[in-house]
DNA sequence: ATAGGGTTAG
């Protein structure tokens, strides 16, 4: 009953079997627990979920290797990461699933770069149980959110090792791992021999040329991936069309959208409209942009108002991005970077009566800007860089360098621009000056950033691989740009 | 009875 509750869209009623049995005086076992915790994490009924653990402590099932994981993967699914890992540590024996448990836990829950450690752990002995597939396959995971090819080569390996090649959902999460490293060639060369691709792999490849600024071939993919007969689905659309955003391909981009709807028969969500404004802004039509977003049957969210307004700031839009902010207003999600790109519109077009009112309004609202932050792997080491970083071990060396190759790039023309109300360094700069100290000339510099790179930083890099000859890969939010001899693979900045 | 594939505009 219990169960059957648990898998219903009304688990909270499993809840109330669970009570009653309770009041008749019967024991739940470890599997009705399990049960009930699936239906809580459902509901987002933490405090019930806690009851249950009470009450398994209390009813000596803390033996229960079984039921000690649910309820691990109970306060994993509630955001209770600390807590899945105290049961983690107080459990006796600790099978596979337990590990895996703990390393999607890391990963469901912003702490990826713990769950890279565990590949390791696991592997160094002493934990009783080696890496399975599911291990491999959210390590992966893990290595895709943060760039770290370095493991995610030994994690292929190890599959290849352990005789888990064919595995189709390890294969695909190896195209993205590879993709989302800036490895689109070993992406290739993994999806090539994949021998039933399904909608999976086909979007995980198309994806890894869209977010590489390759909309062309992402386009040719998903003509191959039709000619084999494999339907897409929404997601393959959005991969689709944020290719051909991130390449300004517009008249592509349309068909495609109006294809998935009139052929394949699907209801554009709000990503696709997303894709679409981002398209339309991006190549200046931003009053048809504005007109998208009020045409929707969704309802507008504050992410593609902000698309809107990125692209109200490429182009200088002043009296839109006013429209754009009074929006975001009514949703109550400015933030404060939008209050800064608005500042930018004022502050390209030379109004700076607009410029200090807005300051001013800003103040008096006690806006500031979060800072982000940038990581660089360097022999399996991850380096991370804050906005004006002063923790970092060799930081004294970092901004020493940081100073000598301004003055290298100031030779080659480079102008530094204030994107922001302060002039700081941004730690996309720290990082790939750490880069530059701590490596071999000529070695390519990886870096993954949290936020989206400012048009400064990105001259920087542009400039930095000129002038030190170096390849340099910045992963941002968004999107990925190659650098090489002087020039950027992307067209977000013109 | 417990873990697990691709996507998500700025």
């Amino acid at each position: 009953m219990i169960r059957a509750y648990a898998m219903s869209v009304k688990p909270e009623r499993g809840f109330y079997v669970y009570r009653d049995m309770l009041r008749a005086g019967l024991r739940p076992n470890g599997v009705s627990n399990s049960f009930v915790l699936k239906g809580f994490v459902k509901m987002g009924l933490v405090l019930c979920g806690v009851q249950v653990h009470g009450r398994v402590l209390r009813d000596g099932f803390c033996g229960d290797g079984v039921l000690m994981t649910g309820l691990m993967d109970f306060y994993s699914g509630s955001g209770e990461c600390r807590d899945a890992c105290k049961v983690f540590d107080e459990m006796c024996v600790r099978d596979v699933v337990a590990w895996n448990v703990l390393v999607s836990c890391y990963v469901r829950n912003r702490r990826t770069r713990d769950a890279l450690g565990v590949f390791d752990r696991m592997r160094s002995g002493g934990s009783g149980c080696d890496p399975d597939d599911v291990t491999c396959l959210l390590v992966l995971q893990a290595c895709a959110k943060l760039c770290v090819l370095d493991l995610g080569e030994r994690v292929h390996e190890y599959i290849k090792d352990h005789g888990y090649s064919h595995y189709l959902n390890l294969n695909n999460t190896l195209v993205a791992m590879y993709s989302k490293c800036g490895q689109l060639d070993k992406a290739y060369e993994v999806f090539k021999e994949i021998p039933n691709k399904d909608v999976v792999s086909w979007t995980a490849m198309i994806s890894g040329f869209a977010s590489n600024g390759r909309g062309r071939e992402a386009i040719d993919v998903f003509r191959e991936m039709q000619r084999m007969g494999v339907l897409p689905d929404e997601q393959t659309f959005t991969a689709l069309l944020s290719g051909c955003s991130h390449a300004g391909l517009l008249d592509e981009g349309r068909l495609i959208f109006d294809s998935m709807q009139k052929e394949f028969n699907l209801v554009p969500n709000i990503h696709h409209y997303g894709c679409v404004v981002d398209l339309m802004g991006r190549v200046g039509l931003i009053e048809d942009a504005y007109d998208v977003i009020i045409s929707m049957k969704c309802k507008p969210d504050a992410t593609i108002w902000r698309t809107l307004l990125g692209a109200c700031k490429v182009h200088g839009h002043i009296t839109l991005g006013e429209r754009v902010i009074e929006h975001l207003i009514e949703l109550k999600a400015q933030e404060a970077g939008d209050y800064i790109l608005l500042l930018n519109i004022y502050t390209s077009a030379g109004n700076w009566e607009k410029v200090i009112e807005l300051r001013k309004i800003m103040k008096e609202k006690g806006i500031h800007t979060t800072p982000s932050a940038s990581t660089i792997e360097l022999k399996g080491e991850i380096n991370e860089f804050k906005v004006d970083d002063t923790t970092h071990p060799r930081i004294k060396e970092v901004y020493e360098m940081l100073n000598e190759i301004e003055n290298q790039l100031k030779i080659g023309g480079y102008i530094a621009e204030i994107t922001s109300d302060r002039l700081s360094y941004h730690s996309e700069k720290l990082a790939l000056a750490f880069g530059v100290l701590a490596t071999p000339p000529g070695t390519k510099l990886r870096v993954a950033k949290d936020l989206r790179i400012c048009i400064d930083c990105h001259n920087f890099a542009k400039m930095l691989s000129g002038v030190y000859n170096r390849e340099v890969i910045i992963r941002d939010r968004t999107r990925f740009h190659h650098f090489r001899e002087g020039r950027c693979s992307c067209n977000d900045f013109w």
